[in-house]
RNA sequence: GGACCCGUAGCCCAGCCAGGACAGGGCGGCGGCCCUCUAAGCCGCAGAUCCGGAGUUCAAAUCUCCGCGGGUCCGCCA
C-alpha cells in the first residue's frame, strides 16, 4: 500500500521524539533510538532510554536551541528527557484547531480498504454477539478512513443456507405479519417456530425408527415444546395458524421440499429466488433499521446467492484443479491447505501457524453444488478486486475456515492473498441465559439499545426535568448507544466477555457517558468564557501551563495521533478506548483541582482555556472513531437540598 | 487425538505486539468534598502468589517450553 509520510502528518509527540532520535545519533548512540520508552511517570521525563545495554559516551552533547527538548539527565539506569511541554501544547493545540474532528488520526495512507462485518444471518434480529461485531467493524472502518484510506463497509448476506430455506417455507405458510411488528422481529419468530416443528418433524421420524432412544428423543422433544411455548406468548394466533399449517409436513416432505429451494437458489431459479428474497428482504430491512439507530452504515450489501454464479464457479474449480495442491479426498475436488500452509512465502506471512494439521478444503459436493467455503472464495475475490486490503471481521470460531480461504487464495495463485484478514473476535455471552436463535430465545440488539437510552434519558431528566423533549432524545440516544458501545469496545476482541447489562450501562466511571461527560464539561467551559466575553488567544501563554495535570493532559493529547494510528493499524481498538479513557479521568482531576475561568491572570486563564480545548477536540473527535457522540449538554446533580425534586 | 484464544485484587478490565524504574483503572467496601467553570464528578483508605513450574536475560505480567483451568474449532453444514 503507498505510504507517504510527511513531517505535518507527524503527531505532536513524534515531532518531540524524533528530536530524542536525532540527539541520540549526535551522542553515537543512534542505534538505541527504538529502546526509547514512555516512562511509567512524567516526574521521570516525557521518553526515557533505558542504559543497561548502552555505554554513554564521556561528555553528553548540549542539546540544540530549536529542538523540543527542555532536558536530559540520568536517573538511575535511564537517560531521561523532558520535553518542552509549552512548545508541545502549542503544537497540539493549533494542529487540533485546524484538524477539528479528525485531529485524533493520522491520514498517512492512500489505499483502498473493504471492511465486512456483521453480516448476520436474515433469520431472526441481530443480538448482542452481533452488535461486538458491528461495532468493531464499524470502529475499524472510521480508522482506516482516519488513516486517510477509501473505505467500503459490506454486509455479506447469507441467503443459501439450509436455515434460511426453513425459515422461506415457514414464511410462505406464515400469517402477515402482525402491525406494529419490526421486520426481523418477525422473520425471527417465523423461522423459530418453523425451526421447531421442522426438528419436531425430524424426531418424530426418530422415536419410530429408534424406540430404544425413546425416553431421550422425548426429553428433546419436551426442551422444543418449552421454547415453542415461549414463542407461542408472543404472538398466540400467530403461531396457531403458523404451526397447524406445518404440522402437515413430515420429515420427508420438509427434506423435500427443502432440498427443491436449495437446488432452486444454486441453478438460480427464479421462482425460488423470490421465495427466499422475500424472507431476507424483510430481515434486512429490520437489520437496517437496527444499524441506523446505532449509526453503522453500510456501503455494499453483497448476496451470497450471487456467488454461485456458475461461470465464476467453474472458473474457480478450473483454477483449483490446475493447482499443485489439488487433490482428490473422499472421492471429490479438494485443496491440501496443509500443504499450502507449509510454502515459504506462507509460512512467512502467517508465521508457522501452530495448526500442524489443516484439515483438506472441499472445493465441490459430489453432484456438482457449491459450498459455503467455495461461495466465500469467490466473494473473497471480489473484494479483493475492489481493495488493496480486506478486513473480515468474522467470530473467532471461524479461524479454521477463514483460513482455509486465505490459503486457497494462495493455492490458486491469487495475487492478492496475502491482503485478505481475518479480524476475529470472541464470543458474547449472556449471564444465566443461553441465547439460541433457532428457537427465537436472544436478547435483541434492539432491546438493548432500547433500554440503554430508557436509562440514559431516566438519568438526563433526573438532573433536568425541565428538558425538551427533543433535546432530550438526542443526549439519550448518544449517551445510551455510546455506553453500549464503549463497554463493547473497550475490551480486546480477543477476549470472551459475558455480557452483562447492568455493567454495560454503569454510567459512572470507565464508561462512555464517563468521557462524555468529561468533554461536555470542557466544552461547558468553553462557552461559559465565550458568555462572559472571554476570547481563548490564537497565541496562548502555554509556558504557564506549569501544574503536572497541565504537562499530563498536553503530554496526553499531543501523543493521541500517535495512539489511534496504533489502533487503527493493529485493529486494537481498545488501545485507543484506554487512552481516551486516562484524558477523561485526567481532565476530570485538572477540573476539580484548578480553576480555569477564574484563573489568578488573563495570560494563565488563556493558555487554561486552549488545553481545555485541546482536550475537548481530542476526546471528541477520538471517541468518533468508536462511533461515539459527545451530546451538547450534560447537566450536573443538583445537590439534596436545591431544586424541585416534587417533580419527579 | 490435534490446534487456536483467554487466565492480572471479592468482581470486571488495561498493560503483553517492540522485556526495563514502585503492575494501572473501574465496580463493590470504608472515610471525606458542591462558597468557585456541570457531583454522570473529585480526594483519601483497604484490597495482587500478574494460573503453576522451568528456561532465556543484567532485567520477565510481557519472550520460550511444560503443565493446570476456562472457551472455541477440526462436516460433501452455513
Amino acid at each position: 500500500m503507498p505510504v507517504t509520510s510527511v513531517m505535518d502528518e507527524q503527531s505532536p509527540f513524534a515531532t518531540f521524539r524524533a528530536d530524542v532520535e536525532d540527539y541520540l545519533r549526535s551522542a553515537g548512540l543512534g542505534s538505541f533510538t527504538s529502546l526509547l520508552e514512555i516512562p511509567p511517570s512524567a516526574t521521570y521525563g516525557h521518553l526515557a532510554l533505558p542504559l543497561f545495554s548502552v555505554t554513554l559516551p564521556s561528555s553528553l552533547p548540549v542539546v540544540p536551541q530549536e529542538s523540543l527538548i527542555a532536558g536530559v539527565r540520568i536517573a538511575g539506569h535511564y537517560l531521561n528527557f523532558t520535553a518542552k511541554t509549552p512548545e508541545l501544547a502549542l503544537m497540539s493545540y493549533r494542529r487540533a484547531l485546524e484538524r477539528g474532528g479528525r485531529y485524533a488520526c493520522l491520514p498517512q495512507e492512500r489505499g483502498r480498504v473493504i471492511v465486512e462485518h456483521t453480516s448476520a444471518n436474515p433469520l431472526h434480529p441481530m443480538h448482542v454477539g452481533h452488535a461486538r461485531n458491528a461495532f468493531l467493524g464499524d470502529s475499524i472502518a472510521r480508522l482506516k478512513a482516519a488513516r486517510g484510506n477509501k473505505v467500503e463497509t459490506h454486509f455479506y448476506v447469507d441467503d443459501m443456507g439450509l436455515q434460511v430455506m426453513i425459515a422461506a417455507l415457514g414464511f410462505e405458510r406464515a400469517p402477515p405479519m402482525p402491525p406494529g411488528e419490526k421486520p426481523d422481529h418477525w422473520v425471527g419468530f417465523v423461522y423459530a417456530v418453523s425451526n421447531i416443528m421442522y426438528e419436531l418433524a425430524q424426531l418424530d421420524h426418530m422415536i419410530n425408527e429408534e424406540p430404544e432412544k425413546y425416553s431421550e428423543l422425548v426429553s428433546r422433544r419436551d426442551n422444543l415444546m418449552g421454547y415453542a411455548q415461549a414463542l407461542r406468548e408472543k404472538h398466540q394466533r400467530e403461531f396457531d395458524l403458523l404451526s397447524s399449517a406445518l404440522r402437515g409436513l413430515d420429515k420427508d416432505a420438509w427434506e423435500k421440499e427443502l432440498g427443491q429451494t436449495l437446488r432452486g437458489m444454486e441453478g438460480g431459479d427464479d421462482r425460488f429466488k423470490k421465495r427466499v428474497e422475500a424472507v431476507v428482504k424483510l430481515a434486512l430491512e429490520g437489520f437496517r433499521q437496527t444499524l441506523d439507530e446505532a449509526g453503522v452504515s453500510f456501503d455494499s450489501w453483497d448476496f451470497e446467492s450471487a456467488m454461485a454464479n456458475p461461470e465464476e464457479l467453474k472458473a474457480l474449480l478450473a483454477a483449483a484443479s490446475a493447482s499443485p495442491f489439488a487433490v482428490t479426498y473422499k472421492g471429490t475436488l479438494a485443496l491440501n491447505c496443509d500443504a499450502v500452509a507449509k510454502l515459504p512465502n506462507v509460512t512467512a506471512e502467517l508465521g508457522n501457524l501452530g495448526l500442524k494439521e489443516i484439515p483438506p478444503m472441499v472445493l465441490i459436493r459430489s453432484d456438482g453444488t457449491s459450498l459455503y467455503e467455495t461461495r466465500d472464495i469467490i466473494y473473497s475475490m471480489k473484494k479483493l478486486q475492489l481493495a488493496d486490503e480486506v478486513y473480515n471481521v468474522v467470530g473467532a470460531e471461524q479461524t479454521l475456515a477463514q483460513l482455509q480461504v486465505k490459503l486457497a487464495l494462495f493455492a490458486i495463485g491469487h495475487p492478492k492473498a496475502s491482503h485478505l484478514h481475518h479480524v476475529a473476535y470472541e464470543e458474547v455471552r449472556l449471564p444465566g441465559r443461553k441465547m439460541a436463535g433457532r428457537y427465537g430465545s436472544y436478547v435483541t440488539l434492539d432491546e438493548l439499545i432500547q433500554t440503554a437510552v430508557t436509562m440514559a434519558s431516566q438519568e438526563i431528566r433526573k438532573r433536568n426535568p425541565e428538558i425538551d423533549r427533543e433535546s432530550l432524545e438526542k443526549s439519550a440516544r448518544s449517551i445510551g448507544i455510546g455506553a453500549v458501545k464503549y463497554s463493547l469496545l473497550s475490551v480486546s476482541a480477543q477476549k470472551a466477555v459475558e455480557f452483562n447489562v447492568t455493567r454495560a450501562l454503569d454510567f459512572d466511571q470507565n464508561s462512555a457517558p464517563f468521557m462524555q461527560y468529561a468533554a461536555v464539561r470542557a466544552k461547558s467551559v468553553l462557552r461559559t468564557a465565550e458568555e462572559r466575553g472571554i476570547c481563548i488567544p490564537s497565541d496562548p501563554r502555554t509556558n504557564q501551563l506549569l501544574h503536572p495535570l497541565e504537562e499530563e493532559l498536553v503530554l496526553l493529547c499531543s501523543r493521541l495521533p500517535d495512539v489511534a494510528s496504533y489502533a487503527a493499524d493493529s485493529l486494537h481498538v481498545e488501545s485507543l478506548a484506554s487512552h481516551l479513557m486516562t484524558i477523561a479521568d485526567r481532565f476530570n482531576s485538572y477540573y476539580a483541582s484548578v480553576p480555569i475561568i477564574g484563573a489568578p491572570d488573563a495570560e494563565l486563564r488563556g493558555a487554561r482555556l486552549a488545553l481545555c480545548k485541546l482536550v475537548e477536540i481530542s476526546l471528541e473527535s477520538g471517541l468518533s472513531l468508536m462511533g461515539i457522540q459527545v451530546p451538547s449538554e450534560m447537566r450536573r446533580k443538583l445537590p439534596k437540598n436545591a431544586g424541585h425534586e416534587s417533580s419527579e
